[in-house]
Parts: structure tokens; sequence; C-alpha cells
DNA sequence: CGATTTTGACCTGCGC
DNA sequence: GCGCAGGTCAAAATCG
């Protein structure tokens, strides 16, 4: 069975020592208000659907109110730009740094100079998250809606759409090129999806999904031509973990019961994982957020932690960091 | 044969 | 207006 293990990467510069120890003990559970997020929700819903399928009961997994949501709002992994309307900057003092990755009008106050700085040292050749950033008047012709998830090799191939490569190009600042995939579940569907790899971490995988389906999910991809070719030939590479970051492993043994022609399909395409994660920087350009994705890694920032506990019943003792899969059912069931 | 991938050309948005 | 870069097209090649 293939490991699952849902991963928001958030990224710290230091970590709890008893997070540490939690982590050699609790490796079966995932920390949990990260993916209780809106976004995160709707970026799963959109990219993965078949996860929210089968239990829809189960997935309110909200574990506080919604401060909690606004707390969070610097480490979503997921954001969504709209044509017109930009959510506004995240509440955190050094919110600059996350321009690359919430892609709002603020990005306008950021030089040009300053964006290539960020690119290079998030995504690295993530272009989506800098050239089509500071939208003014006119917007690129896709710049209407945008999904972006980062997944790791296995997690390429882990949603349930059949997607037809229609061109490659080489990105600027990449030494990865920027693969074009339109759905050809159903003609006539509009949705897009871009991949590329990171530079930063060449196992991590960003995926751009723009446009909705105007279909059905499909119960199994309507072709296997091309599925099976070598879309993805990714040589399995061991994270790294930077100094001053430490991990909490999550749910690396869990077993997620996909039904049916899903389950066949989503375990012939070998899934493992879905990452979440961005990288953040500090004024000397040194990693203050960073993400991990070929083991389960979590990683917060000791004031994450204190931020949690100001909220009124989210107590932190070792217990509290991690949440099992019966506050992820849509996640780990 | 029908579907996909590859790849160069072309189109378009945007900054200067 | 020009040039750059991202995004798309389409013909040829490839695959099952």
């Amino acid at each position: 069975m293939a490991d699952w293990g849902l991963q928001a990467l958030i990224t710290p510069n230091e970590f709890n020592d008893h997070l540490q120890d939690h982590n050699q003990d609790h490796h079966h559970q995932a920390f949990g208000s990260i993916d209780i997020k809106k976004e995160y929700d709707q970026a799963l819903l959109f990219c993965y659907p078949h996860l929210f399928d089968h239990d829809q009961e189960t997935t309110n997994t909200t574990l506080v109110g919604g401060e909690l949501d606004q707390l969070y709002k610097p480490f979503y992994p997921v954001y969504e730009t709209h044509e017109i309307e930009f959510p506004p900057p995240p509440a955190v003092a050094d919110s600059a740094d996350l321009q690359t990755i919430h892609q709002h009008d603020s990005d306008q106050e950021v030089h040009q100079e300053d964006q290539e700085q960020l690119h290079m040292r998030s995504f690295c050749g993530s272009a989506s998250n800098t050239s089509q950033i500071a939208p003014k008047l006119k917007k690129r012709k896709n710049q209407q809606k945008r999904v972006v998830v980062q997944v790791t090799a296995d997690g390429l191939s882990s949603d349930p759409w059949a997607w037809r490569k229609y061109g490659q190009k080489p990105i600027k600042g990449s030494i990865y090129p920027r693969s074009y995939y339109r759905c050809s579940s159903s003609k006539g569907c509009m949705a897009r999806r871009q991949v590329e790899q990171s530079c930063t971490d060449p196992s991590i995988y960003i995926l751009t999904y723009t446009a909705d389906h105007n279909h059905a999910q499909p119960t199994r991809r309507n072709s296997l031509a091309g599925i099976t070719r070598n879309r993805f030939k990714i040589t399995p590479k061991s994270p790294t973990i930077s100094d001053g970051c430490k991990a909490v492993t999550i749910s690396k043994d869990s077993t997620p019961s996909v039904s049916s022609i899903e389950d066949e399909v989503l375990q012939q395409s070998n899934i493992k994982q879905e990452t979440m994660f961005y990288n953040k920087f500090d004024d000397q350009g040194h990693t203050m957020m960073t993400g991990f994705n070929d083991d389960d890694f979590m990683i917060f920032r000791d004031d994450f932690f204190e931020d949690l506990e100001d909220l009124g019943g989210f107590k932190m003792d070792s217990s509290s960091y991690n949440c099992s899969n019966q506050q992820f059912p849509h996640v780990f069931s």
C-alpha cells in the first residue's frame, strides 16, 4: 500500500524541543489545523476531489474558531487569484516575504529586482509566482483563477483527471522547464495544469491549476495512452533539512481507503502523498520557512504554537501538536 | 488508429 | 514601439 501523508509544510528557524521528542513517538498523527484551512480544503477539493467524495460527514475538522483561519494565513500553502479582487495581505509583520505566495495587489510594491530575488530564493523558477504577480490593469489571459499546489513526484499523478500535455517552455530563472497540460477528460474543458519543478528541491513539483473542469470527475482516466508513458520520470531524492529546522513526522503509515475504481486508479498511480508547502525568507535571505516532501514532515515556528496557545481551548501539550486521522478523515480515512 | 508527447513557431501581455 | 518572457498552437513523432 502506498504511503499517504498529507503534508503541510511550514517552516521555522526554530522549533520546540518537545516537538522533536513527540515526533519520535507519534508517527501516525498529523498536525491538525493546517489542512482545515479554508483555502487548503478548497484546493484539495479542486485538485483532489476524490479525497472528499466518500466521507462528507467527516470533513468538518475545524478544531477552533475562525480566528485560527486568520492565524494560519501566513502559512497558507494554497491560494487563489481572482480576476478583480485579491485577498488581503496576511496579518504578519513580514508579510512582504510572502508575496510570492499570495499574489495580491500589494505585489505591485515589490520591485522587479526584489521579485527576482524572491523568485530565485523560493521556487527558483516558479514564474507563476512572480512573473504573474503585480497584475495592474491588464492581466494575462489565464490569470483568472489559480490554485497552486506543491506535490512530490508521486503526487503528480494523484488527481483523477486526465491531462494532455500541450506545451513546454523553459522558464527564466529555473533550470527546469514548465509543462502545460489541458484536461483531456472532456472536450471543451478549459481546465489547465502547469507543472514545474522546484530547483531548490527537485523532488518538489509546483502544480498550477487554472480554470475549472466543465464536467464531472471521471471515475477512471479515459485513456491510459500517455499516462503509462514517461510522464514524469523522477529519481527519488531524499529530503534535506536546513539548519535550524526540525521536523515532525506525520501520518507516515496512514492507509487511506479510497473507494473501488478510484482506489485502483490511485494505486496504479503510486500515490504516496500530497504536499503543500512554501518558502519564506528573512531579511538576510535565510530560509525562514521551507518545506519537505519526500518524507512526512511538518515544520512550525515556535511563535506559531505560541499563537495557538493564545487561542482559547488549544492547550499546547504534546498531544495537541498532532492530530490523528480522526480529525482529518477526509484525508486519512 | 486514436491518443499522447515533443518541439519550434506564433501570439500576447507587460515593462522600458 | 520594441524586446522579453509566458502561454498556446499545431505538425510530426511516438506509443499501445
